[in-house]
DNA sequence: AAAGGGACTTTGGTCTGACCAATGCCAAAA
DNA sequence: TTTTGGCATTGGTCAGACCAAAGTCCCTTT
């Protein structure tokens, strides 16, 4: 219309670009203030779909999307019935292992991250732990490196596996730390899953024998000596791991990526 | 009492209990599996939800909650408009910063706890990138310090925060590991929203100089002295920010729970 | 011819209203 | 007293409609 090219000429920014926020997300962040001052805690029950919508005054369907992503994040679960409900929960360390799995189908981190990590974070575990365990978990501990060679002595290679990912998880309590424990977990369970895949699950050489040297260096409190143990018995475990892994991904067609440097 | 407990008595287990599952569950996991086979890959587009929604034989509002699930989880990207539609993400760290942020709203984590798992996780990235670093890294961490010191002496406490946080994230990167970088940053992110919430963001009192006292180590490789330079400022840095939100709490009523030893 | 603007199309975002399915409660029936 | 079936509650799903953003295309204006 107008010969004035003003609608070309860059505005210097004094209105700030209005992104409409959508409804879900309003309401999610909503409910995650009300975690974070602690008017919402784990055990509560939010109101029922259709109230809460009317009170947030959105549709339920908007209502229903934010409870989703919270129930896909971990905070809330959904139970039906009468009695039912959005009930906050005590924290979900499942969420965790979902994320990881993710970035690693998404090819954002590789196999080789995710067994350096692996290796780094435990090898802090066991120096903790260490210090921290008491002797109630230094039996725990000796009973599950018994119960893994009795598997490994059945040829029972399932339960076996479970006990030799048991012991990882066993360490991470001994620090008392929920984090580590969750990360260890995780880290572990994904590995658990590749291990799952391989042909039969070949059984890694030598590993009630690693356990029992590993053992005598935690009963002395020997640190230095329980790390290099674990690290030597990680680093053999993960090199025979990345091999098979590289064959699997391979039959996919996946090329694996060397470490890059920065540009 | 009892005249006959027939209907009490457990039933052998003939029948497995059926779960339905639910729709978008379903959906998700149909999305998922295609993305761990390579199917999918970051970039792809899904197919228009109405589209989609036939093609699975859903209605649009599961399919539309199967997707938010996956938006949430940072695995596809949601555009508006023609030319819109859901894509792949090339995997989103933010998801990472999101679930433990999440945890510690629900008080599955402590501050303790984070923070020495941050001390824990981070020496182990300094020792990585002692090996690592390539001279453009080094020069990275070189101008960070400079650009530390320089907001320091200019009292921009935002931005000296921001460069001070930069710096983790810097040492993450040299060690081409990116599920380390991941979670450093995040754990960092977590802690600089802390910083931020406390009064002013008091500067750490010998910031600069340990940085500098770090950088020599660095450069020379000297990754157990590196590591201790680093380990001793986390622990300061640690201590006053505990301190602090012990303080913040107590104000929203919230007790600090000491380290509980296993039953 | 070039530029600008408006209509149209595609696609996600939201709303409404309905019905299904699981769950727990309770009263009626055995 | 115990069992059973109805009923209310609440999440899960469905169908259809409209809104809002984002490109595309074409016509008008310059």
């Amino acid at each position: 219309m107008l010969a004035r090219p003003s609608t070309k000429i860059q505005q210097p920014l004094i209105f700030e670009p209005i992104r409409r926020r959508r409804a879900f997300e309003e309401v999610c962040e909503r409910i995650r203030h009300q975690l974070s001052i602690r008017a919402l805690r784990p055990g509560d029950k939010l109101p029922a779909e259709r109230d809460l919508a009317v009170q947030l005054g959105v549709s339920r369907s908007a209502l229903r999307e934010a409870l989703r992503s919270l129930e896909i994040a971990g905070i809330v679960e959904l139970r039906k019935g009468v009695k039912g409900g959005a009930f906050v929960r005590p924290g979900d360390p499942t969420s965790m292992t979902r994320v990881i799995q993710d970035l690693m189908h998404l090819g954002a981190i590789s196999f080789d991250d995710l067994t350096e990590a692996r290796l780094l974070i435990q090898s802090g575990v066991v120096r903790l732990a260490c210090e921290r365990a008491t002797k109630a978990d230094i039996e725990a501990i000796g009973r599950n490196i018994d119960a893994t060679e009795e598997m490994t002595r059945l040829g029972r290679h399932d339960e076996r596996l479970r006990y030799a990912m048991e012991f990882y998880r066993l360490l991470a309590l001994s620090t008392r730390n929920e984090i580590l424990t969750i990360l260890v977990d995780a880290l572990t369970d994904i590995l658990l899953r590749f291990l799952r895949g391989l042909a039969g699950g070949a059984p890694t050489p030598g590993l009630v024998e690693s356990r029992r040297r590993f053992f005598r260096h935690l009963k002395a409190g020997d640190a230095e000596k329980a790390v290099q143990e674990i690290e030597s018995h990680l680093t053999k475990l993960h090199k025979l791991l990345t091999r098979s892994y590289a064959r699997s991904q391979e039959e996919t067609g996946e090329r694996r990526r060397p470490r890059r440097a920065r540009e």
